[in-house]
DNA sequence: CGAGGAGCGA
DNA sequence: ACGTCGCTCCTCGA
């Protein structure tokens, strides 16, 4: 049955999408075609051709890919079913128990996944004040139930409640469903355009969000595993959005940062709090949170949520960074000046995204596209970064025939499933082909690779 | 079946 | 209003 998703296109196995018609960026095309990666690469030259882009990389990059993507979703991924059961049967255990344990202290069996009942349990039955609206009422997400937890055990016991049922629904039912029941491989679709930056996505089942965590989660991640008699290799770029930040933004303390080979979030760290204060984990973290914020363009108020500190001293630090990085903040100026002129931004391969709100009347709606505009140049150049590797490196693999293969990509990180005595060739060649993409300004600014090797993705990783 | 809320990853 | 990009599961009501 599984097979009849499938069409044969150009001698490649694609899968067919729900969707019927192709967009890229902001611009509907106004054909409808069937939904295949060679129509929508043909859609993309259209885009390209009516905004008179010429001789586009990205053309090139997207058509070369998609026998890459098909390769690597013919070969799928090694799953171990027994082990994923075992774990299923244990999170199922620890949910009904949980489940009794909030039933006993509320007095009745409520729906636990229901927002409405925990809205009905919080703020009314047990009084509580709400913190923050909805759309349909008051919010019992993770933040405002962390909050509720100071006071309320139940509110832990409920956050417990739902990081379990999260694994066992999407993880270990989504992922069983997912096994093919005649090599008990597991397969998911790529789809290169995926998303608004360029970077790629992943479904059916999504192999881009599996958990990292420890307990169960790095279990469920330690049933995906390599070939029988192989190991899986685990190559992810280190740091890759800031190392583009600053290769973009040409920021000489950035830069000078990478070229040290400095920790760069403690960099950030001693730039916030004084070169010679000794700087705590807690300083660090808040280093680090500032360093991702600025990447997606964030506010005051937006980092002070994450720090869970007084939007003042969240705006200090998000000065403070721009003041100690000035290259950054005239990179941003000079950007969002030529998206307002232009009507989009670009990679540094060339990649657009087609922005039109950061000229829109309302306030709202175009701080909302200053924030994509900002972020999908770095985004969408490491995108095209590790897009240019794995056409590279599928080349060579095939070249050198090696066995090994290319199994995932996830972002910022490649998969491989080799044999033992491939190892060697595969670190090197990975690690050199990777890096190469920037090979042009490896001089000023490193792209670093970490690559590790398992018996499974958790060891792997 | 779809919208909304929620939560997993980079 | 309030940090980017995704996908999937659950509830609830049409």
């Amino acid at each position: 049955m599984k097979y009849t998703d499938y069409a044969i296109i150009s001698g490649l196995s694609a899968r067919r999408g729900k969707r019927d018609f192709v967009s890229f960026a902001d611009q509907e095309l106004e054909i409808v075609i069937e939904d295949t990666p060679e129509n929508r690469v043909n859609a993309l030259g259209q885009i390209h051709a009516k905004n008179n882009i010429e001789d586009s990389y990205i053309l090139t990059l997207e058509s070369e890919l998609i026998s890459v993507l098909s390769r690597m979703e013919i070969q799928w991924v090694g799953f171990d079913k027994t082990k994923l059961s075992d774990i299923g049967v244990r999170i199922r255990w620890d949910i009904k128990k949980l489940e009794q344990e909030i039933y006993e202290i509320v007095g009745e069996n409520i729906n636990i996944n229901s927002p409405k009942q925990l809205q009905t349990l919080f703020f009314e039955t047990l009084g509580i004040k709400p913190l923050r609206k909805n759309k349909t009422g008051y919010s019992v997400d993770v933040d405002v139930l962390e909050e509720i937890a100071k006071t309320h055990d139940i509110a832990r016991l409920i956050l417990e409640y739902r990081g379990l049922m999260k694994l066992s629904g999407t993880y270990v039912d989504g992922l069983m469903k997912a096994i093919d029941s005649r090599d008990g491989r597991i397969h998911t679709t790529y789809d290169s355009l995926g998303a608004a930056t360029g970077r790629m996505s992943s479904n059916d089942p999504n192999l881009q969000n599996i958990p990292t965590g420890n307990g169960y989660a790095r279990e469920i991640k330690e049933c995906f595993i390599p070939s029988t008699w192989n190991i899986l290799l685990v190559a992810d770029y280190s740091q890759v959005e800031i190392r583009v930040l600053a290769f973009l933004s040409k920021d000489e303390s950035l830069i000078s940062a990478f070229q040290n080979g400095e920790d760069i979030h403690m960099r950030t760290a001693k730039f916030l709090f004084g070169e010679n204060t000794e700087i705590s984990s807690h300083m660090r973290r808040i280093a680090k949170s500032v360093n991702f914020g600025v990447i997606y363009g964030i506010t005051g108020f937006g980092l002070a949520k994450t720090l869970d500190c007084n939007t003042w001293e969240a705006q200090k630090y998000v000065d403070a960074f721009y003041e100690k990085y000035p290259g950054v903040r005239i990179y941003y100026d000079e950007l969002l000046e030529n998206a307002r002129k232009n009507g989009y931004v670009e990679t540094y391969f060339g990649r657009r995204r087609y922005i039109p709100g950061v000229n829109d009347a309302n306030k709202t709606m175009r701080s909302i596209a200053e924030r994509e505009a900002m972020n999908m140049p770095v985004q969408g150049t490491a995108a095209d970064m590790i897009k240019i590797a794995m056409i590279e490196l599928d080349t060579k693999i095939r070249e050198k025939q090696l066995v090994g293969k290319m199994i995932l990509q996830v972002h910022d990180e490649l998969v491989f499933d080799i044999p033992l005595s491939e190892k060697e060739i595969f670190e090197k060649m990975v690690r050199e082909t990777m890096e190469w993409v920037l090979k042009n300004t490896w001089e000023f600014l490193p792209i670093i690779v970490d690559i590790s090797t398992g018996r499974n993705w958790a060891e792997a990783k």
